[in-house]
DNA sequence: TGTTCAATGTCGCAA
DNA sequence: TTGCGACGTTGAACA
């Protein structure tokens, strides 16, 4: 990877096209050969950048760029479209290169899938005499988590989520909406599980009847102690 | 902004809980306080990050990590929720830091905007005798960025885009399925208009009866004297 | 300030 | 390869 801060300018033309002033920048050149150009701000997108594959030509300024300052000019060029990205260097306060090697690449932890798992298979924590139907019960607008016979014969949907929020809320009223007219699952109500709810999504799931069910991961992964960390 | 070059492992928990096992990255501080860590290749998204606002405390390892070679620790917790990044640096390569100052920002072209407008002033480019409805003519899934009428009293619905690629044919489709209804309009045809129309997309429009015009924008900007380059 | 919607979205999975 | 949906989406326009 080559790190580089500079003074520059940069043109981008493709999807859009694009300019970016004069300024002070940190431009990065992957090993893939893929460009980044960040300000001392702002999230993780860089002010412009050129995805691989793509290849990049340095070439020296016009007697014109040269005369306003210009040292280096790049040229990247994607592959695969005819997406281009020019940047001008003007003054070179660093560069250095370093060789990364490949990255192991992030390991997410699946604790929403697992907790999906851990209460299909503790499904009394929403009260005795409950029998699991399904999980991921298929319907038009997408499969409900947790499909649940109650001891009554009535059905509940559960939605699970790691934080509960407005739109886990909102989901689960979709598919509310959607399952109580099929007379086979009638009558049908509704429970938001999660670690974690907010205190406005349990607010409106409250006010639309739907029950709230707090998660403890720590302890039912106690319950099922095949389950260990995943780091 | 603060650059630095070293092996490192990161943890993440918010939204999701995640980990960076040990490898060389490019890790960096802005001058808000968010940190990015990279690999050398993928896209323009970093492995890891905290966005702003947030902070970031650097700690002495415990013993045990000290043990395992950790010279660092940094914590960044975000300001308004809990999200951590929790980064142990191990061997660094490289440590600068960096007054980037602030940035004009990125200056877009608004050119698929201006096409449209061109081609309202410009409405015969469709052929002689057409004449403009409107601009943005609403319907129920959108707007269609030109409707038209044309000699023989039929309508013309213009989706304009800067490059044609297929979903802009799939979109002005949709249009036409939709205004076919509309006794008022009848009979409407469809015309897919851009600077450049990818042989896909040409194919998919002929075979559906939807014209195709290439639009030069350089020529249409040369006729309206009035507007000129941005950069 | 909150909400909605586009994006040079990017990314991962399944058909 | 391509289509589809989720994202720690991000970012801007608008109420």
């Amino acid at each position: 990877m080559q790190i580089v801060v500079a003074q520059c300018a940069a043109w981008y033309t493709g999807r859009l096209a694009a300019h970016l002033p004069r300024a002070t920048r940190l431009l990065l050149v992957k090993a893939d050969g893929s460009v980044l150009l960040h300000a001392d701000g702002g999230s993780y997108k860089p002010l412009n950048w050129m995805s691989p594959p793509c290849t990049r030509a340095i070439t020296d300024p016009s007697d014109e760029q040269r005369a306003a300052g210009v040292s280096e000019v790049w040229t990247v060029a994607h592959s695969k479209s005819d997406d281009r990205l020019v940047v001008e260097l003007y003054e070179v306060f660093h560069s250095s290169s370093h060789d990364l090697g490949q990255d192991p690449g992030l390991v997410k932890d699946g604790v929403e899938a697992h907790l999906q798992t851990l209460l299909a298979e503790q499904v009394d924590l929403l009260g005795p005499g409950h029998t699991l139907v399904r999980r991921e019960y298929p319907t038009a607008i997408g499969p409900v988590d947790l499909l649940v016979r109650d001891p009554s014969g009535g059905t509940v949907a559960v939605e699970v989520k790691r934080r509960g929020d407005i739109d886990g809320v909102e989901q689960l009223t979709r598919y509310l909406d959607l399952l109580a007219r099929d007379p086979h699952l009638s009558p049908v109500r509704g429970v938001f599980a999660a670690q974690q709810i907010r205190p406005q999504a349990r607010v409106l799931a409250v006010d639309r009847g739907i029950g709230c069910l707090v998660l403890d991961y720590d302890a039912m992964r106690g319950v099922d102690d095949s389950s260990s960390r995943l780091f």
